[in-house]
DNA sequence: ACATCGATCTACT
DNA sequence: GTAGATCGATGTA
């Protein structure tokens, strides 16, 4: 039986859960139709850790990674991008999953027209892409993964072996691995 | 107030 | 492989 993941699921350490949202399916109701896709890459970013966004404390923009697990954290950069990211770990405590990349699944054309691509690997390989893709911006900034709006299935696959790699993109904290993604799915990622 | 820069993407060489 | 786009958030004064 295919269901929502329980808020449960995100009160465990966070590179634990970036792992185990991999296989999963992100789900995204929109006026326009649904558009889904299964997580093929994930970051964690924890509280003490300097590419964090909310190592310094709590601001106006990180202020959902302060909040309960199983929401949104939706921020905006680069004067282009939006980034999607999991809270996890009880409220208080800051830490958050990135989604680096899916692979498409349900509305594919809507999510073609939302991107002016038409390939499929460039779709959702790379987390301002997806955002792009499924519709996603600041409106969703803080929801409840436990609504009907944004949320994720517990598809019970095994994603199969998992590779750790340093995180793309920052500077500090290059001995920790933790960005991921299943062996198997490579190709839809990011970068190799 | 102002300067800097970013958990990126695209186009071009 | 490299550079330009683009603009809100953040840090410094």
């Amino acid at each position: 039986m295919i269901g929502k993941l329980e808020r449960d699921f995100y009160l465990r350490d966070t590179a634990d859960a970036a792992m185990a949202v991999l296989g999963r399916v992100l789900v995204h109701n929109t006026c326009e139709g649904v558009t889904s896709g299964r997580i093929v890459e994930s970051e964690a970013y924890l509280r003490d850790d300097p590419a964090c966004h909310a190592c310094r404390g709590m601001t106006a923009r990180n202020r959902a990674m302060f909040g309960e697990p199983g929401r949104a954290y939706v921020y905006f950069t680069y004067g282009n991008h939006y980034c999607l990211n999991f809270v996890t770990q009880p409220a208080g405590i800051a830490e958050a999953i990135l989604v680096r990349a899916l692979e498409p699944l349900d509305g594919i054309e809507l999510m073609r027209r939302n991107r002016g691509r038409t390939r499929l690997v460039d779709l959702c390989s790379g987390p301002g892409k997806l955002t792009q893709a499924l519709g996603i911006d600041l409106s969703l900034n803080g929801e409840d993964l436990l609504g009907d709006r944004l949320y994720l299935l517990d598809d019970g696959g095994d994603v199969g072996d998992v590779i750790a790699r340093p995180r793309v993109g920052i500077k500090e904290a290059t001995d920790r691995l933790w960005r991921f993604y299943p062996a198997p799915q490579a190709q839809w990622v990011s970068r190799r």
